[in-house]
DNA sequence: CGTTTTAGATAGTAAAGCTATCCGCTATCG
DNA sequence: CGATAGCGGATAGCTTTACTATCTAAAACG
């Protein structure tokens, strides 16, 4: 097909298409002249791919492109899953104080604690330890101890994550579940969390069932 | 204190605080003559707020100021919540066709097995929703199950949280604490899952315990 | 008293993520 | 065959976000 039918049937615009094709997230389709070219239905997964984890998963471009470069080059899930992690990683100011180091520490105790085999140094380490520095500053340690709290049940999610994606199929769909996995399971993680916070909040307040009900009727704050 | 004073204490340069002033995300100091104001704690306290939120909870200035305000406003935590779920969530495109459809059915029908006192209307199941959807054009339904698979162990975590944020306390901390659990604890939460992740997959493939030690000294991708 | 500092206003900047326009070529329909 | 609609590629422009810089007149400080 050419350009007018993929973004047809992406619902992607085609000056859209053609930034995605400079930037280098989409490889060019088959040449048949000078400027014509074909595409086919890997463009059209692609292109949903690249909406998927910028919309839904709230990536940049720049990183949607160096998560889909991870995924292409032809490597084991694991080297995957540390370029993912690498490309989604928030920058983590500061990294430096008291704080950072007391922060550190405790870090490597939950680590040491359930045996995990990660580094310190590694990015989600990094934002775990500048959150609680964060948390350090707001004097609101109290909250610090979530991650204790949170370690037993990230370790079965993440079991049964690691389960799921190596289960059937060839090495490609594997690579292709991490990167899905891990991106757009971290959004349906949070959305879930959220979920449950309205149903544990309302519960412990006694908040009335049609409570969502009514406040959605009533007068909406925008 | 004045502003030179206020900046040096916080980190944050001058005119970055009169940017959150113009904004709206920090009061005015105390004003002590046409152009001169004093700034206390609580202005200290604000901006700390301010960078926590926006940088390691990855809060966009705006939001983070709905935020605030949904604080500042002498609300119950669970209008408290409301608001901090409304203003963090991302934006959901599209919102048609047949794929929305039938996740909706599944979140709602998720909602329902689980006795989750949530709207499907709420920002967080649409999110979910997106998701789903989002899996479904990629083919990758056989993923969709991880919000089965994650129910369990979120109700568990926000039961926990709301105990957590509950106990104790005033009112005015409680508020405030429903926002940094809700904001920060995400970033924790994704982060802890993300170290489950490399551990759990390390595991799986036998891979030597040294490895992420080897990795960073060795070829590094940037 | 003179040098800083301040609040507040206005303008400028840099990056991200598109969007619009133009050009020469090509495919195709009549 | 010829008109015309569409194509790929290059370049330039636009909008939003989050600051950053400059200016002015008035205070504050030594």
């Amino acid at each position: 097909m050419r350009m007018a039918e993929l973004s047809r049937r992406t619902g992607v615009p085609v000056p859209t298409i053609k930034y995605y094709l400079r930037e280098g997230l989409l490889l060019p389709g088959e040449r048949t002249s000078p400027n014509q070219a074909f595409y086919d239905e890997s463009h059209i997964r692609r292109l949903r791919m690249i909406r998927a984890l910028a919309e839904v998963g709230g990536l940049p471009i720049a990183k949607v492109r160096d998560v889909l470069d991870a995924v292409d080059s032809p490597e084991e899930p694991f080297e995957v899953l540390g370029a993912v992690q690498h490309s989604i990683e928030p920058p983590t100011g500061n990294r430096e104080g008291v704080h950072w180091e007391a922060a550190t520490r405790r870090v490597s105790q939950l680590l040491a604690d359930h045996g995990w085999r990660a580094n310190v140094h590694s990015p989600p380490a990094q934002t775990l330890i500048a959150a609680l520095a964060s948390l350090h500053e707001l004097g609101r340690d109290d909250l610090a101890d979530l991650i204790e709290r949170y370690a037993p049940h990230v370790e079965k999610i993440a079991e049964e994550d690691v389960k799921r994606v190596a289960r059937g199929r060839g090495i490609e769909d594997t690579v292709e579940g991490v990167v899905i996995g891990t991106v757009l399971g971290e959004t349906m993680l949070g959305a879930l969390r959220r979920l449950a916070h309205q149903h544990a909040t309302a519960n412990a307040l006694g908040v009335s069932a049609d409570y969502e009900d009514r406040k959605r009727s009533g007068s909406g704050r925008e």
